[in-house]
DNA sequence: ATGAAAGCGCTAACAC
DNA sequence: GTGTTAGCGCTTTCAT
């Protein structure tokens, strides 16, 4: 069969024959091996150029063990942030020469596993992995051969490496931020009940702390519980909220999709923002500079969790998925104060 | 070497030895060959578990020319319109059983014709294009021996399949809608000059197919071009636009994200919408539904050309490349009337 | 209904 | 510096 699709492919045969040189020296040239004669390699180049010749990367991939991709495992695209944390991915990934094949799991547990464990994982080099749906008690699933980098925050101490954010500090810094606005009727928006390890619990202490170092009482009526983090579950959560008729006058949103569904609510109700209601969110999203007003948020390093989380996994690609002990590593965050949070 | 990353896999001979029965035996239970006695493919099944043994796609790939894995050529997973192609996609592709590697090119010619020619085509079954920055001279760019199916507006008339949305159609609907709110000073917001082929030159036309329909007299000072289509592009031509004075009491934006950043900038200017200035987008982004106000739009019907496209694609991965003529697909597209258009 | 054997295109030992 | 050869793990004739 020969080239994906097509019925005849030019091999390194043809090349060979061509450049009247041995497949050997064709491979040679293309892996840049260095002692070869000058003109041996440009006589092999116009060979490759005049065929039109390209090495197919399935048989490579047998042969070496390797095949430059490496999976991306998240939940789900139509989230802005992991649209954007793919993106800075995919630029870290392709400054490597690694192409990224991308596996939305939609926060399916039976998904999740079988992007670790299923067929797919033979063809990749490695597997950079947004935990959503394992947690903690999962951590015997992550031992898998394949090179694994985890992000996100249901697993800690697990086998390999793991890049993510200043989860509490960065939420501290925030209620510290609408603290310092004077507010004190602060909302916890963005709750899981009873979920400790998760972004929704670390967030969650973020907030507390920041009260008991302000002095504070803790209310548990200002705790919001907010299923799924997308916009639409901000916007129905927010809603519920204000028919309680509790009092507020700061949200702290963990994250910014939330925050922005719950701004647009309260604006419906008549409330303003920043004047009745001040607001920070979380993520940095692009769109967060374009609302009205825009969005004060924690910007936590999406960046640098990329470039780190890609230099990592290729590490370990390159050096044995085993052969590291498995690293921790926090990206800087900073707290972005816009509109919603001004003066 | 064997599998990825790791130094000793199990193959199928591994099963086939503890099942007692031939590598081919093995081979036909996991392409579900019918012609099996029960009992046969029951021990080659118990084999597969015990082992954990899980099909090489590398070596799969190379003997069969296929690999499962279909490429998705986009410019940028930032701009929401395309991380949400970029889903739907995804869902459409993974009912087929096909993983979908995302190519990003950031409208760079070097990097499409990379992506459609280069040496990771020999790795995917075949390609979903959407076009930027080629156009309808690089047409024999596209004669590739790799499946393909294009997206988008810069190519006609390619020699492959095209699945699109009704481009002109869509903005003459926006505009008509409009123009049904008794608003006569429209801009068209988002131009390209000189452009005719592109999604910029169609909805232009769209629009002005519409004023004429109207016998409302086109009005070039209303035209304003935006280069790129994110949110920043379209608040800093909006801002440009404010200062030379120009009148207008409606904008037709030819995409979701620069209708936003305008509505932003004309809010900060103080113009009320839909008031003093109806608004209306295209593409149907999720985050239209949450902004205050909330945009009317288009709808393209992108899950339909999602859906479409791989059906294409997978039609022409089964049946060869160059099996079945040039097809062009036009999806259903859908005026949505939000509060940005509201009387 | 199952087995034997060839070979997809490449890389990596090992010669020379 | 370059050529020969084996073999990665699978699918696919061809036998039986």
């Amino acid at each position: 069969m020969g080239r994906t699709g097509q019925r005849v492919a030019i091999t390194m045969h043809d090349v060979a024959k061509l450049a009247g040189v041995s497949i050997k020296t064709v491979s040679n040239v293309i892996n840049d091996y260095p002692y070869l004669r000058a003109e041996t390699r440009q006589r092999v180049l116009d060979a490759i150029d005049k065929l039109g010749y390209q090495p197919n990367l399935s048989a490579r991939g047998l042969r070496s063990g390797r095949t430059g991709v490496i999976s991306l495992i998240i939940p789900d695209l139509r989230n802005a942030y992991f649209a954007e944390l793919a993106d800075s991915v995919m630029r870290a990934a392709a400054s490597d020469g690694l192409a990224v094949l991308i596996q939305q799991v939609g926060g399916l547990r039976a998904a999740e596993l079988e992007a670790l464990h299923g067929p797919r994982m033979t063809n990749v080099d490695g597997i950079l992995y947004s935990v959503l749906a394992l947690d903690d008690n999962d951590v015997d699933q992550l031992d898998i051969p394949t090179p694994l980098v985890l992000l996100g925050e249901r697993i800690f101490n697990g086998p390999t490496d793991h890049v993510t954010m200043h989860n509490i500090e960065g939420v501290k810094a925030a209620t510290e931020h609408l603290l310092s606005l004077g507010r004190r009727r602060l909302l916890a928006f963005g709750a899981h009940p009873g979920e400790v390890i998760g972004s929704a619990g670390l967030r969650l202490t973020g907030y507390r702390q920041a009260l008991d170092d302000a002095g504070i009482p803790f209310d548990p009526r200002r705790v919001v519980n907010v299923g799924n983090w997308h916009r639409s579950d901000g916007a129905a959560a927010m809603r519920e909220f204000l028919a309680k008729g509790v009092e507020f006058d700061g949200v702290v949103a963990f994250n910014d999709s939330i925050a922005l569904g719950a701004m647009r609510v309260m604006q419906e109700a008549g409330i303003r923002i920043p004047a009745d209601v001040a607001v920070i969110g979380f993520d940095d999203i692009d769109e967060t500079r374009y609302t009205l007003p825009t969005l004060s948020t924690i910007s936590p390093g999406m960046e640098e969790i990329a470039t780190v989380a890609v230099r990592f996994l290729r590490e370990r690609i390159e050096r044995g998925a085993r052969a590291i002990p498995p690293r921790e590593y926090l990206a800087n965050f900073s707290v972005i104060q816009r509109e919603s949070s001004a003066l």
